[in-house]
DNA sequence: TAGTGGTCTAGACCACAAA
DNA sequence: TTGTGGTCTAGACCACTAA
């Protein structure tokens, strides 16, 4: 884990990603001491304010706390990360404390429809990986999900198994794409007979529908999700400021 | 607007408050010039660090942006702000491009039933002032709000017109409480027949359903409340990052 | 008392945009 | 060329916690 002091990019960035992969790997554990603040200066021979940037955000994105006078400290993962981080339905589900299942319903090239096409900024009728899958909790299905994804981004990738390796791991070690961010919109919707058959709801049901654009490091949409949750088994948290 | 050299709170901390002000009670418009570090410098009389400290926070809050070369900004009000920030449903709507209204159903006080005591963390069977409104986007009905307020921190509240002034106001001038944070819960629901009636909705229908606990500076518990909105009206809308 | 994080300073050099 | 924001430095003093 070195720094490259003739990097276009600045240090407190490097040091941001470095000490962010670890807290994500898992290399200390919550409610675990954080190295303070002049054993960071000292390691990556920077001064105060620059380890100061990078704990700053650390603090702010949720990964660490810090207490006066006691020393900073790696905090619990928390639910509400699933509203502002792009976590894995398996982290999610890990974080609720249930094990996560997929079953992979369909997947297929098909063109674009209309309303696909607009989310991935291509012509409708150009070919998308359509990749529907039932996603499960302790073994009782929780999520539909439907995912679209611009086949011309990841030409290929249906010879993959998306039920072992996750969507993600593939579109950055196959294909060199990393998603940085994404657009979402929630909202809640009654189910169908199919989707009641297959997540095993009555009728009728509410979902709670989440619809997510997701964008590679050069803003291009890669991927356009849909997830219908079961209303009575999963909710979404966060907090408020000010 | 002066800054106090002599208070404890820290002078980024007072410059922040005085700006966010400005930026909230609308100082300066959409895209509008915001004012350059140095003239901060000059106007406060305090270091480059200190008014980047602010900025940085203001343009992580999303009030600002900033290009290098060109200048800060202000940054359009954005939906995602109502998953953020405590917003009134009026500025909510307005920031949809809806006119807000309200009807007062019930304005009553009750004794607090186990889930409401847990909430706000009182005794069950504890006074709470229970309100019940009905809230419209350009007249058609959006949204049912239950509020629960802990009786005790604000007695008496019950004589005002709350189809008028807005609760945070009351709470705010009238006994001192600011609400400084709040958690909530969002989840999809099937609404009932007395909700269908007064949303006007079809049987059956989805309702996004929060429940939310906000706090006061000294993190008791002040309100709890619990919003039904029309599923096929009312959507959030967020950004997840990495 | 020693160590931690919190705040603040003055000053430097850089990259970028606009005139 | 000028002015903007972006990064980085060394050093200072403070407030709080724990030994």
């Amino acid at each position: 884990m070195e720094i490259n002091r003739t990097s276009r990019l600045p240090l407190y960035q490097q040091i941001y990603e470095i000490l962010r992969g670890q807290l994500i790997r898992g290399k200390w554990a919550p409610g675990e001491s954080f190295p303070t603040e002049f054993e960071l200066i000292r390691e990556f021979q920077v001064s105060r304010v620059t380890i100061r940037q990078v704990m700053d955000r650390l603090a702010s994105d949720g990964f660490i706390y810090r207490q006066r006078g006691r020393g900073t400290f790696v905090a619990e993962p928390t639910l509400e990360e699933g509203l502002t981080r792009i976590i894995s339905f398996t982290e999610d589900m890990r974080r609720r404390g249930l094990a996560a299942g997929t079953k992979v319903l369909v997947s297929t090239i098909l063109p674009a429809t209309d309303d696909v096409a607009i989310a991935l900024r291509i012509k409708p009728g150009e070919e998308v990986v359509y990749l529907k899958r039932l996603r499960s909790a302790n073994n009782e299905p929780m999520c539909i999900e439907e995912s679209h994804l611009n086949h011309r981004l990841c030409p290929g990738i249906l010879d993959h198994d998306f039920s072992i390796q996750p969507l993600r791991e593939i579109l950055e070690s196959k294909f060199r794409i990393r998603i940085s961010r994404a657009l979402q919109k929630i909202h809640a919707v009654v189910s169908d007979e199919e989707m009641n058959q297959m997540l095993k709801t009555p009728n009728p049901s509410a979902l709670l529908f989440i619809e997510r654009t997701s964008f590679n490091d050069y803003d291009t949409p890669v991927e356009f999700l849909r997830l219908f949750f079961r209303g009575d088994r999963y909710s979404l948290y966060n907090e408020l400021k000010d």
